[in-house]
DNA sequence: AAAATAAATTAACATATGTAAAGTGAATAA
DNA sequence: TTATTCACTTTACATATGTTAATTTATTTT
């Protein structure tokens, strides 16, 4: 899920043949953007994958009304809205920079195209959603198993330097948790 | 995550030619096994992807002594330990069949070697594997979104029968709750 | 069938966590 | 700079959930 594999990263999961590389590179998209900028909306269909080069980004969904985090992308992490861009649905979440970013965008539309032209780019890609679903499930792992306090002290580990960056509020539904325990738990480490 | 495409199903993914489907089914073997075998035992490397064609299996692990159940696959469904297979780590999971089962076991290593001499299997499996993300990820949703109350209600939905074909120690702990807290809801219901 | 084991429920109690509200501090905008 | 908004913490209270242990029910085994 997280340190989205560039072209090199890709080349690492399996190797790239130079015509894979140049074509795979055509179908990148450099952009800046300013803080707030939401990357996809509630409801549309997602058809990008984004790879957060330098910033922070958050996926959220609504829950009765109140805002929960899931997802955080920073500083060379991978963002998507999966079940949209993957199954064609709405997304029932929605994607927003936290702070000014670099990002590098990519169509999904253009990357299975591109796949289907390269056996080695589609064989590093199902390497590469092999390891998403493993990253996916040790997020599963991580609920089932440790407690809003340890997950809080893993949150800094999987995305460095996140806590100085980033609205407690977000971290606290990241975590599973009210802002009031985040609180509670944040008092009783010093 | 479930319903593990059999070759059809991955034909209806992505179409496979004939000699493709003939190589896929070449490394498919069939066992039927009594109630109670461990299909994958902890510390094991899992090199296999198990297809539970009829009957019922769970994985789980070990916190502090206690068995966590954290995935059931049922008539039909998928199975495997996801970080030991795509990652080659001892298994922090074991696999168990809850009932007298017919599978289909798949070696890994087959299954890669044969996705390497066929593109249309490749392009089949990256997208088996965006699905099985997207479910993981709904399982993770399920555990953020939904009180025990409405996970207990969901397990049936996700896993038709189960609740009369597994013991509820089991489901409890499926469920993120303890056995008391489960036979608490289940009272409440009726 | 009887005995033994395992599974499920119930009760009693302690505790962690959520909710609501108030107060403090920091950041942003006018 | 001041005013306003937002972020964070703290308190008080209610409640859901875990733990332990006892009891009932179901399932195996002999």
């Amino acid at each position: 899920m997280e340190n989205f594999p560039d072209i090199d990263a890709f080349a690492e999961l399996h190797p790239l043949s130079a015509a894979c590389r140049e074509d795979f590179a055509s179908i990148i998209q450099i952009q800046s953007l300013p803080k707030n900028t939401m990357l996809l909306d509630f409801g549309k269909k997602a058809t990008t994958l984004f790879f957060i080069k330098k910033g922070l980004a958050r996926a959220y969904y609504n829950r009765d009304g109140e805002e929960i985090t899931y997802y955080f992308a920073i500083d060379g992490q991978f963002m998507c809205s999966v079940p949209s861009v993957f199954d064609g649905r709405p997304s029932f979440s929605a994607i927003q920079l936290i702070e000014q970013s670099d990002i590098h965008c990519i169509s999904y539309q253009d990357f299975d195209d591109c796949c289907a032209r390269h056996h080695d780019l589609e064989r590093a890609a199902r390497k590469l959603f092999s390891l998403l679903l493993l990253l996916g499930l040790e997020d599963i792992e991580s609920l089932r198993f440790h407690s809003a306090h340890e997950r809080y002290l893993m949150v800094e580990k999987r995305h460095p330097g996140i806590l100085n960056r980033c609205p407690l509020k977000y971290i606290a539904s990241y975590i599973g948790t009210s802002q009031v325990s985040l609180s509670r738990i944040r008092a009783g480490i010093q």
